[in-house]
This record gives C-alpha cells, sequence and structure tokens, in this order.
DNA sequence: TTTATTATTGAAAATGGTTTTCATTTGCAA
DNA sequence: TTGCAAATGAAAACCATTTTCAATAATAAA
C-alpha cells in the first residue's frame, strides 16, 4: 500500500502515528506556506479548512513533528515560535537571519548562501562524526541594528 | 571624568540612562558569567547580592541591554530566553550550538570555530554593507538529533 | 465486518516566562 | 539643595504553550 497517499503518510506509519482528519489539513497548512509560520496562523488556516480542528492539536502535532525531524522549530526571540517542513519541495529558498535586537525586524537572506554552503557542509559532517548527531538542519543569524534604528539612536 | 567607573558606565550616560545599585549588580552578575544565563538566574545571583532586587528590573535591565547592542538575547525553543553580554573579555570561548530536536539537550561546541570565522567575517561585512546592517552578534545552531535520542527511536 | 483497544481529540483550565501597571523612591542636572 | 523625570518593586495582567479529562475515532484483531 506504499506510495498511494502523501508522502508523509509514510513517515507517520512509522513511528506508529495515526493519519487523522487534522494531521491532514496541518500538514498540508505546513506544506503550502513556503516562510516559517507560527502556531496561531497554522490554526487560523487549518480551522478555516475545517473548524473542528483545534489549537491544540495544532501544538501537538508540531511537537511530534519536531522531535523526529520533520519539522524545524526556529525562535527567534519575540514571543512565539515559528515552524517549517524540513526539505519541503515547495518551500522558500533556503535563507538565514538579519534581526534587529531593537525592532525585532527579520530579514531573510539569500545573497550569499553559495559561499555558505561549503562552510556549512564541512561543519556538519565534522560535528556529527564528533558528537554523533545526526543533524537535519540549521540556522545562522546575525544580530544587529538595522539602518533606521541605527539612525534613530544616532 | 572618564575612565573612573567600570566600562560601562560610558555606555550607559551615553544612551542617558542612570547608574543605579540594580543596574550595577546585574552588570556584574552578567559580566561574571560565562555562559549563557536565564533571567531568573541572573535575579538569584543577584538577589543574594542585593534582596531589594526584583525580577522586573533584571527584565527591564536585559531589554534595554538587548536593544542597544550591549548584550545578545537566545531563545533556544526551551521557554526560555538567555542572555550574554557581547565582548565580555570574562566570557568563555565563542561557541556555537549543537541542540537536539527532541531531548532539547544544548552542547556547545568551539572545535571548528576557527574555520568558521573567516566564513562569518566574510558574510558579515557583505551583510552589513549591501542592509545597512550595524553587525553586533552572530548565532550559529544546529539541529538534529543526539545520539541517545537516535538509538532510542530506532 | 465487527469489535476492542488505545491513540487522538477539543475545550477549558493551568502553567510559567515575561510585561504592564501603579504608587513610591531615587539619580542627577540645575 | 531641590525638582522632576527616570527607575523601582510588588502585584496583576498577559499570552504562548501545555496539561487535564472525558469523549471520540483510527486501527488491529477477531
Amino acid at each position: 500500500m506504499r506510495g498511494r497517499g502523501p508522502w508523509w503518510h509514510d513517515r507517520f506509519q512509522e513511528y506508529g502515528w495515526r493519519i487523522t482528519p487534522s494531521r491532514e489539513i496541518i500538514m498540508d497548512v505546513l506544506h503550502n506556506t513556503k516562510e516559517h509560520i507560527n502556531a496561531s496562523d497554522i490554526y487560523i488556516k487549518a480551522h478555516a479548512m475545517n473548524p473542528a480542528i483545534g489549537l491544540t492539536t495544532v501544538y501537538r502535532t508540531l511537537e511530534m513533528l519536531e522531535k523526529t525531524g520533520m519539522v524545524q522549530k526556529f525562535d527567534f526571540g519575540d514571543g512565539m515560535a515559528r515552524y517549517e517542513l524540513i526539505n519541503n519541495p515547495g518551500a522558500k529558498d533556503h535563507h538565514h537571519h538579519l534581526i534587529c535586537m531593537n525592532c525585532k525586524r527579520i530579514i531573510d537572506y539569500t545573497e550569499f548562501i553559495d559561499d555558505e554552503i561549503d562552510f556549512i557542509e564541512k561543519t556538519q559532517s565534522k560535528l556529527s562524526k564528533k558528537y554523533n548527531f545526526k543533524i537535519a538542519g540549521h540556522m545562522i543569524n546575525f544580530y544587529g541594528l538595522c539602518e533606521q534604528c541605527s539612525k534613530a539612536m544616532a
């Protein structure tokens, strides 16, 4: 019966998780979201598709997905976590972040990613060897003051 | 009158902040903490030195420090933020993180930092030029499953 | 197919880190 | 020394997330 449903059905079965309407919709929302999205926005979208879905289930599903490495959780320090499907074919190109410590603005940049790949792959393989760590993703953030905020402070 | 008090007195005056006993102690705690520390632990240490200090003041001071780039705020997604003085002479050597998505264990690694410096400096100068961003610090995290958790899941 | 088991569910309550309120105190410029 | 805005602590509010609990539904077994 493989290959009949969406790609993630196999992953769910592998972990012994049941395939339920709520989970189908949450996966659908994640799959169709190009950037990192917070739990509340997932809930709003999922709830619009099926009002029976509760926020609790969103949180519970995200926790499962995160713990098995299907989803990456981001915490930029602005009070709510954001989530993104790992290896999502429809996702926005991989990017890193520039975060303003004053106004909390987050700039996603992709410009220099190519230069970074070499570095990341090297580091990743050294780390996973040394610490026996199965690395699924990474996050690179630069912190500072954005143009507006550094002007405002001058 | 420069150079009389601790190094950060100048920074405070520059921003028009008053120098108060609470702030002196909080700066002292931050200065004498080698790793990232959470607000509650800062409060415990500060409160031991002077019971008049409240948790509220700890949070307020950290917010000020973060917004002006004197402190870097870290959020590893385990429910509480951590803080570290930027350019703290007494600090632990700069390090990056390996975070287990399942058990939330955080491994600080320093092994390959030298290889990373070149990459970071290059990226940093390109980014600050392109986005007019004053970069004060960065964070590099790798996410995955630690040895114990990946064994437990097999 | 039917049934039994057990995971999953949503609503509501609880949790806990962080922020706000507010009346009081205090640093510091004049 | 004085005046006043900034800073303070305690308590309350806030709010994202987690837990509780009784009801429901997915799946394996019969």
